[in-house]
DNA sequence: GATCACAACTCGTCCGCACAAGTGGATGAG
DNA sequence: CTCATCCACTTGTGCGGACGAGTTGTGATC
């Protein structure tokens, strides 16, 4: 079963497409919200709602009395690309997971997820494709206690993401990331994994729990010919 | 004349001081949204206002079907170190500029800068230092307009950082920054000054005014022995 | 005892309506 | 012309009701 989204998402969708394609230039005023209503069939509750979503991430300004006017796609810290967020986000397709398993935890990874060298842990490497070409080498690091029960060792593809994964089967709830990008050459099984050598961008990041244990951690070899990671920010 | 604020917030801050006086402690249910609408008197929209607006906060979650719960003040994620802020930001001391004056613009900063390729620029490099080991290089280009008057394109050392020191003299203010980040093999110079060919973090950041102009491109080099790019973020 | 259906609760969304309050142009008195 | 007033518009807030959907306990049934 597919589910449509609410109505007030599809109100912000409908004005963010119309800002994006430039129909509603920043500092136009936007319909009114009785025009709204009117124009899309919804109550005007929907309409204010979307709208003051809308204003709350910066996408449109409203004035008491005067009306809604446009700002345009909102450049904040929250809109960048985490990358490390998305693996844990994304479903599997077919024949991208290489290896999944029970594993000695190699010693970086046992540092940052608080066990002794060596102890077995689940790893679960999968390739990200862009176009047939393999864009990245993404590894999942899992204690056993988390991993037990979940499908997280199988090599099956995961129809959902392994965070709504760990959320539904073990009630897993990640809260916080810590991200640690840096530049680095392949290791050789990326290098023949990636068909190349050249640098990569490395990101190595751990996923904490409300409490602040740590979860998981995700490993990322993301060839530097092939990704950017773009951050936009306010200078204080 | 004195405005009593909105339902909503009174109804947001009278569950504020029960999460911080410990009434409502984290983990904590809250009292369902028909129990509040009778303990306060107001609506059930207003209460519903304000429980999303907390959860939107990160003071509580909800969870459909099961109730509201305490999570605890919101704690705003920590700031990432920005290099290319970094960069404009730092004075210089005695022997770190490699070169500073007028150069054909090559291509990448010519688009980003807006000019056409070969336009005369103004470049900066310097070299940045930790305990006599070359940690990066630090590549500013400016156009000529904005660098006229400055000492931008001369190579004594600048005592303030180039973000004061354009403020000062030419008044022009730093609205925000573009940075992208990607892994690459450095160039041959770029090599020689740091003594080293293993991947370098690249990063390519444009500076912008208030009103959106491109003020100048910061190229770096930060070899990935040396650097780590840290990020904390919350999930959702 | 295990299983299933159901009721009673939760939050999620949506509607129509109402009134307050801010803005700006039209209108008419002076 | 100047100014106050009014009116038509805007957004801000609030209410009650309705229905959907997820969760959990309870009790009947097998």
């Amino acid at each position: 079963m597919d589910f449509a989204p609410p109505k007030y998402a599809q109100v912000m969708r409908a004005i963010q497409e119309r800002i994006e394609s430039g129909e509603y230039a920043p500092g136009d005023m936007l319909p009114s919200e009785t025009q709204l209503v009117r124009e899309l069939g919804v109550g005007r509750t929907t309409v204010v709602r979307a709208l003051q979503t809308l204003a709350m991430q910066g996408w449109i300004e409203r004035e008491h009395g005067r009306g809604s006017f446009v700002k345009g796609r909102p450049q904040s810290a929250a809109d960048r690309v985490r990358p490390s967020l998305m693996t844990a986000e994304q479903g599997e397709s077919a024949g991208a997971v290489v290896e999944a398993g029970r594993i000695p935890a190699p010693r970086h990874v046992a540092r940052l997820l608080g066990v002794a060298e060596g102890t077995p842990v689940i790893a679960r490497k999968r390739l990200a494709r862009n176009a047939d070409v393999v864009s990245a080498v993404e590894t999942v690091w899992i204690p056993l206690e988390h991993a037990l029960g979940t499908d997280l060792d199988k090599p099956e593809p995961l129809r959902r993401g392994i965070r709504q994964h760990l959320q539904a089967v073990k009630h897993l709830r990640f809260d916080h990331i810590t991200e640690r990008v840096s530049a680095r050459t392949p290791t050789q099984e990326e290098a023949e994994l990636l068909g190349s050598s050249n640098p990569v961008l490395g990101v190595l990041a751990t996923v904490h729990d409300p409490a602040g244990n740590v979860l998981m951690v995700v490993s990322l070899a993301l060839p530097g010919s092939l990704h950017e990671l773009e951050d936009v920010f306010k200078v204080s």
